[in-house]
DNA sequence: GGATTTTGTGCAAACGTTTGTATTTTTGCG
DNA sequence: CGCAAAAATACAAACGTTTGCACAAAATCC
């Protein structure tokens, strides 16, 4: 492997020189530069990190802690995330949690093992606080926190809009005639599913109809208990349901089609999340679509600016886009 | 931060005898050991990566390099290699390719610059063959391609058994009475596709069927092309298909919707792939699973055999499996 | 044209770990 | 008890890069 200082003896100049000539210092003249260049590119000179990162202190890299990777929603962000750091020279470092606290630890201590620049994290859920996410984490690297995150822990913040998504996703179902919209919301101890049951309130309220705390079914996030809770909203007089998630409206799909009704005609639905499978269904369904490509790359930039001395990146929000499918849309649109 | 010479200060002895401890070498007292290990934990001390790569001269970290990280059969690859690797204390640097060869290079260099100890790689479509990879890998590191293959490059290759699944899947309708199944086939550029392309032909011929170029579709892996296909295989006769894709079987379910034919009384359907939405659907769609997941996994531990002296890896098959859901399932078994 | 600033390079140390070799300590044995 | 062998530790160099400081050469000023 060719060094420095191959290309320094080369040349007959010194690693000091070639080394600055190479990161582009401007107390190296142009001709020099240019001649450390041809050289470097002739020998096929390729840095080594390990040396560079030793000296400097830290790696050119950020490490991405999330719950798994191969869920849709992680590894879009990561893919997001990834485009821009590359194209600033930091290499992804990429960590499961797997929803244990012990295993975020594991990760964290990993990353400060190796003087990662920066953690971009979204917490595994039993955590109540971010109290080991501070211990653990180098206290030299940027932190930033996208979707689930601790308002208590410092540095930037990125989340969905998801009280403005749960708002829009219920107006929607409002204008389009629906009289008795259910809501099916997911577990509060998560942030984003308070937002979200806010902005169905809230919309509700706004369209001069009232919160019914009878169609509110809470902790439902899977097939099977989106399913529970529709048949309850059938049963109580609901002709529409807006839900936190996919996964819940499937099931409510299912308990309409179990009760003979037809969608969107006869019962409207909204989910949130925009799941691949919300486009390729039969009806297809509608939803608010969050953009974890476009979070992943705000993650990436807020960690870039960070990196700025005096710069200072708060919470970012990311929109949320309603997807109107079949689920939703009444032949006959019933404004009043 | 602490170091080694900051244990070893302590302790009254060298910064070597600690190395040696800490990395378990026999060559230290089990007192001087147990010492050491208490001091490092007392002092919270965290070996510095970066040194360590430098003086060893490679990293433990090993790059997989993907097309795209959001695509759901990649990111379960990668999930599948980094919870092994991780065991291993190897960290996981990914790098996306975006089907481009510009890319992959860029990726390959960059791993190279770092010196991953090694590089799980599934190419990107355009290549014709391996050459690029082999002028750009880091030499000292251990090359293990997954999925898209080739074999004129060294090391493992993880496989699906894309011929015994195809086959497998065109038996299963043949067994539930189905008597003329046609083909949606993918790419021949590809090899996983010719091996299931012939492991249909396969199976019709050893169940005493003949093989019927009038229904086999080329070049379809996309809904819409799927739909030309159904169409026309409708139009010639078939109950059934076989798809190479899942998504292309999708379009199928579309032209048989639209002719008015029952599934799978009428039309039965098998696709490949088990997406995610094929178990969502109405009605569910039968599929030839592969396991991401366990290629991963399988990727990571060829990695770490290749690792010790004189082992040797090849090509590694990872078994599909037949998911029998309702789009070929007859209620009345047809077997003659 | 000499003094002073600017510009470009060289020198050398440092980052923290690993490891071949040398040295010391301990053990075993007659 | 003495000596050789074995075990444990110390020494020192090396990995390749970066960077503060020193220094020389060129440019600028009065």
């Amino acid at each position: 492997m060719v060094t420095i200082s191959d290309i320094a003896k080369k040349l007959g100049i010194t690693p000091s020189t070639v080394s600055r000539a190479l990161s582009g210092s401007p107390r190296v003249k142009n001709s020099t530069r240019e001649a450390v260049e041809r050289m470097a590119e002739q020998l096929g000179y390729e840095r080594n990190e390990a040396a560079s990162s030793l000296r400097r202190g830290k790696i050119n890299a950020v490490g991405i802690v999330v719950p798994r990777i191969n869920r849709a929603f992680f590894s879009n962000v990561i893919g997001g995330a990834e485009s821009v750091l590359d194209e600033h020279g930091y290499s992804v470092i990429i960590c499961q949690s797997h929803e244990k606290i012990e295993d975020e630890v594991k990760a964290l201590k990993m990353l400060r093992s190796n003087r990662v620049a920066g953690v971009l994290i979204s917490h595994a859920i039993p955590s109540e606080n971010g109290n080991h996410i501070l211990e653990n984490i180098d206290p030299n690297a940027v932190l930033v926190q996208f979707d689930r995150v601790f308002s208590d822990l410092p540095g930037p913040r990125i989340v969905s809009e998801n009280y403005k998504g749960a708002y829009e996703g219920t107006r929607h179902l409002i204008e389009n005639g629906y009289r008795r919209i259910g809501n099916i919301a997911g577990y509060l101890s998560s942030e984003a599913y308070v937002q979200r049951l806010q902005g169905y309130k809230q919309a509700l309220l706004d369209m001069g109809m009232e919160v019914d705390e009878e169609i509110i079914f809470y902790d439902s996030i899977v097939r099977e208990t989106g399913y529970q809770a529709g048949k309850l909203a059938i049963e109580r007089g609901c002709d529409a349901v807006y839900s936190a998630g996919d996964y819940s409206a499937l099931g409510v799909i299912d308990a309409v089609r179990e009760a003979g009704l037809r969608i969107p005609d006869e019962f409207g639905i909204v989910g949130t999340a925009n799941e691949q499978f919300t486009g390729l269904m039969t009806p297809s369904l509608s939803s608010m679509a969050q953009h974890p490509y476009e979070m992943g790359r705000r993650a990436a930039q807020a960690f870039l600016t960070s990196l700025k001395p005096g710069a200072h990146v708060g919470e970012v929000s990311v929109p949320m886009e309603l997807i109107i499918r079949e689920s939703s849309s009444r032949n006959h649109i019933g404004i009043l």
